[in-house]
DNA sequence: ATTTAAAATCATAACGTTATATTTTTTATT
DNA sequence: AATAAAAAATATAACGTTATGATTTTAAAT
């Protein structure tokens, strides 16, 4: 607990008897001294534990070989698989990420963005479409590589990685109504832009055959207890509903689960189908139809654009459309 | 894409003709200027779009108000879980977070921590309990106060705060031997250490009772799927199986659906449960039988006890355990 | 042995903020 | 109106690293 401050490269210079400098050569890259210098330097570096120090190289104007990621949640599931999918490409390219999280709010999206650039990271990785102006200002300010992931369709700021949300809404709820199904009915939550882009997808289909479209929709964050809960109501105000188009699979499992002890049977009492594909909706009894995305894919070539970007190239493709598949499952 | 640089203190300075000091000084409380001052220096920092920067501040030894976390995975919903109960706290105390994952290596902890502490932070909150010789040393180095926590038992650096695995699954084990299931099989994944002492905890009941201990174990990580593969296996391995204790939901679950689909009725023909309590385990049918544990309180208790710490507190308790709660449900 | 080239190391300066101490301006008190 | 006290603004120095260019040492070529 003493409070002896920490070592420098000063320090390590001092046991070595040589200059900072060197020690900063070999730090970056040991080849740059001579071989018994560094076995002298990786002696006195390990014996005072040295740590390194960012603040003075960031002072400088260097490239700070970091990368900021904004998510919107860290418990949605489909935010971890793209950060592995932006990882998998970042490390092999010996850059470092940092994260940050902000509730589905522009604000707090605002203050994580300004923290992160306080840090001079190189680039940013935004997975919202919707910005305050303050926002927009600060990474123009920063002149630095900005890519939007998740959705292809609003304003791109620079570049955009994703897929169409309203046409993969459409082919599945098409894909439902083709099986015969006439009262879908939508349910949504959170009410973030994505929601709604795959509510106007369901109303385009429903509408292409006349049907009337209804949807049961709640701010509340999901989970599958509020996929349960939004099933009751739905039945309690529309009686007739036959099938259940929901935002994601969290929706679209409680709901299964609720119609489970209600003794619905599914898919012929009702249909429901859900968005992203997640794991456990393979394992589940009924498998789940569901809009399968490409979440890791969606990380990685976003991270490929951006470090393509970093190294100097130029945007070629503004926006990236990498498409869903449609997959049936047991519960349509 | 010009590459013109950030604007400084210095330039706001210059558009409203006062010092850079004012200018810092009106950032960090608007109140220690004239109330004319404040609406200038306002106007001049939006209009240049002034983005603060850490980087001087942290080379002068300065607080940096922010705290590294490091949790194993992103994709596990428990630490999602511990860290919103972290932010919490973080959030009202004016500290920042700085998130990394390490994917339960020691190895990558230690890059992990090293890039951490590159950015002054003034506090460390790890989630696990073995670590590399050097992440202690830098740990010590560092000086700033760490915590370790979700697990009790293990040799602590400082301090740590978090529920008793091996307790905890001996609790949910005597329960199922009280019953009257004799043939329980313990299933694990990724092997981490709260994987073993589960499976001690597991093996302790059984043997009390003379019962023979029986794991199904593998290295690849959790998921729905794995749950039900383990199943199957440990079938295969002990036909006459009547139950299982999973070392967390994911794979209880799983199994859950696998029963389902082999026709097993649960919990008389096999008995389930898991180990968390996540709301999908209350949503479906059968409802899961899990030890619930206190993850949104531990991120809790976690930061307050950090930044008492950093507020200058000594340690009062070395050990906090936030205990576990056995939730029957209807799959045991 | 002398010159040339290459490798290794050193010396200097610069980055942008805030703590501290100092000076100037404003307000309050008599 | 004169003085004291409080408020507001300024000037200076310091933090630890790396880019740059200069210098010394070592190796290679004649």
């Amino acid at each position: 607990m003493s409070k002896k401050k920490r070592p420098t490269l000063q320090d390590v210079a001092n046991i070595v008897g040589v200059t900072k400098m060197t020690i900063s050569r070999y730090l970056r890259d040991p080849g740059q001294v001579s071989s018994e210098m560094q076995k002298n330097i990786s002696l006195a570096v390990e014996e005072l534990g040295y740590i390194p120090n960012r603040a003075p190289d960031l002072l400088s104007n260097a490239k700070s070989h970091a990368i900021g990621i904004l998510v919107p949640s860290l418990t949605n599931q489909v935010f971890s698989e793209v950060i592995r999918g932006i990882e998998r490409v970042t490390e092999a390219a010996g850059y470092q990420t940092m994260f940050a999280h902000y509730g589905y709010s522009a604000e707090l999206e605002e203050k994580r963005i300004s923290f992160l650039l306080s840090y001079h990271i190189d680039g940013l990785i935004l997975s919202e479409s919707h910005h305050t102006a303050r926002t927009l200002k600060m990474i123009e300010t920063a002149g630095i590589p900005v890519i939007e992931m998740m959705d292809v369709a609003s304003p791109v700021i620079e570049q955009a990685v994703g897929i169409d949300n309203f046409e993969a809404s459409y082919q599945m709820v098409s894909t439902m109504i083709t099986k015969g199904y006439k009262n879908i009915v939508y349910l949504g939550a959170r009410l973030d832009t994505r929601t709604k882009l795959r509510q106007q997808g369901y109303e385009k289909a429903m509408q292409e055959h006349g049907f009337a479209c209804r949807s049961m929709m709640t701010e509340a964050p999901s989970s599958f207890s509020l996929g349960a809960e939004l099933l009751k109501r739905t039945l309690a105000a529309y009686p007739q509903t036959n099938g259940l188009f929901c935002t994601n699979d969290d929706l679209a499992i409680g709901a299964i689960f609720e119609a489970q002890r209600l003794g619905l049977k599914i898919p012929n009492e009702i249909a429901i189908a859900g968005f992203h594909g997640h794991d456990i909706g393979q394992s589940m009894v009924p498998k789940l139809a569901t809009v399968v995305t490409p979440r890791e894919k969606i990380g990685q070539v976003t991270a490929q654009q951006l470090i393509a970007r970093l190294g100097g190239q130029e945007i070629t493709e503004k926006v990236i459309d990498l498409g869903v598949e449609i997959r049936h499952g047991e519960s349509i």
